[in-house]
RNA sequence: GGUGGGGUACCCAAGUGGCCAACGGGAUCAGACUGUAAAUCUGACGGCGCAAGCCUUCGAAGGUUCGAAUCCUUCCCCCACCA
């Protein structure tokens, strides 16, 4: 483990540090047990959620022993924080799939050997026995209804409304923390700066319960310059999971990062050491369009998510597709690397020719004919880096790349390939 | 339980008998410009169709009418105040 910064100074220069309790540095003087809960509210973590991911990261790597908490049994539950609305409950069955969906990707993140090794656990292992009466005299006691009514989390939704469920949600964090503290010895919580009311919660409780010192400390939301929320491409999240957003379509993600904004995602989401971030920064302010500081950023993040491989060949199609040469000249081999790491249908070719609008469709590039249609009457569609229009739109055998492939695109970076095979 | 207000497309929100597939804003998508940017401008934005046009939408189900998002009935849900 480097020594050479303190946890705190690291996060501290990277953005990461939000808030935290007075007397933390001195408690971070020695190891401590530091945890971060996810909820399982879906199969796969998102993007969103690596600002904790990487406070365990850097936690580890400052000699603490970081402890990611899968929820679960508070997923059950659902937590109002941050939220304007009561949340839909989501199936036992449900969470219990995303629980381990959650706990896979937790675990590539972290160490698991050696002195400062990983633990992975979930709430539901205490949650799921604990009974009503116990919960009441054990947890609720220590809480007065007017501390619980102060907190933002419940402040806020006083107007639209609460449940008593999600009311009692922050007493469960509360009794993770207090558990992890005399189970696992962790003695500070960390999460995004909305858990900062839960979280508190919890150290109250541990106070309260005689079970010694604990700490907290918050990270910030990050926010996109334009003001839009970050995290979301295409109209959806991007996960972790392969399955749900590919590799490829993951690097294109940091590679798209704003100007503005890639210096901060640099510093929250890699590794690089600051000095290096700093000559990214120099570098993008003299030549932006060369996109260095958003290729190290893609590359970093994308080989700690899904491999070095795989990060390395997202980076190799990314500059087959947008380096500029002409579709047709690309071998049966580079197409068919990049039918590995796009999305790829396969057709048969009909009679003689394949209506452009109906690839359109079942590559996903549009949702609907009509959506097609519209695409290719503004001029959106490409078929082998030529421009698509309405009266010439099917493809034949002609036209093909090497193997029987088409390559369509649509707008400036979206590509889906076509192989059409025999009938 | 009482009184009042409300449920409109991804979100916010106008619309109170035909001119409504439904004003406007946001989000989104495309084009121009560019750096696979940002900003800006233009266009699109329920489904099917080359098109004329057809079909399905305004909490749900019925009803009145030549014609309803708009009127009536019943039901479901949300909010505020009171109890």
């Amino acid at each position: 483990m480097a020594e050479s910064l303190s946890l705190l100074d690291e996060l501290s220069w990277r953005g990461l540090l939000y808030q935290h309790t007075d007397d933390i540095a001195d408690w971070l003087r020695e190891p401590r047990g530091i945890y971060a809960g996810f909820d399982p509210t879906a199969a796969s973590l998102h993007v969103g959620h690596m600002v904790p991911v990487m406070g365990l990261v850097h936690a580890q790597r400052a000699g603490h022993k970081p402890v990611a908490l899968v929820g679960g049994g508070t997923g059950l539950i659902g937590d109002p924080s941050g939220r304007s609305s009561e949340r839909q409950l989501i199936t036992v069955e449900q969470v219990e799939e995303n629980v381990r969906g959650l706990r896979g990707q937790l675990e590539r993140f972290l160490d698991f050997s050696g002195r400062s090794a990983a633990r992975v656990r979930n709430n539901a292992d205490w949650l799921l026995k604990l009974g009503a009466i116990d919960l009441m005299r054990d947890v609720g006691k220590h809480f007065t209804v007017n501390y619980m009514l102060a907190k933002d989390s419940v402040q806020s939704r006083l107007d639209a409304g609460i449940s008593y469920t999600e009311f009692s949600y922050m007493l469960l964090q509360s009794y993770d923390f207090l558990e992890l503290k005399r189970r696992e010895e962790v003695s500070v919580q960390l999460g995004g700066s909305d858990q900062w009311g839960n979280m508190t919660a919890g150290m109250e409780l541990i106070r309260r319960s005689g079970a010694g010192e604990a700490h907290v400390l918050t990270m910030p939301l990050m926010m996109k310059a334009d003001g839009t929320k970050f995290g979301k491409s295409e109209g959806g999240a991007v996960w972790l999971d392969a399955q749900l957003t590919s590799p490829y379509r993951f690097y294109q993600f940091w590679v798209n990062s704003d100007d503005r904004d890639v210096g901060r995602l640099l510093r929250f989401f890699s590794l690089l050491p600051r000095a290096e971030i700093e000559a990214l920064e120099r570098e993008l302010a003299e030549h932006p369009e060369k996109r260095e500081a958003q290729r190290a950023l893609a590359r970093d993040v994308t080989a700690r998510v899904h491999g070095e491989d795989a990060a390395r060949v997202a980076g190799e199609v990314s500059a087959l597709l947008f380096g500029g040469a002409d579709a047709r000249s690309l071998s049966l081999g580079a197409v068919e690397a990049l039918g590995r790491e796009i999305t790829t249908v396969e057709s048969p070719l009909p009679s003689e020719s394949a209506d452009v609008l109906d690839l359109l469709v079942s590559t996903s590039l549009a949702a609907s004919r009509g959506a097609a249609k519209r695409l290719v009457e503004q001029g959106g569609v490409y078929v082998n880096g030529a421009r698509v229009a309405m009266n010439a739109r099917t493809i034949d055998g002609g036209t093909l790349l090497a193997g029987g492939h088409a390559l369509l695109r649509k707008g400036a970076r979206d590509y889906a390939l076509v192989r059409f095979v025999g009938r």
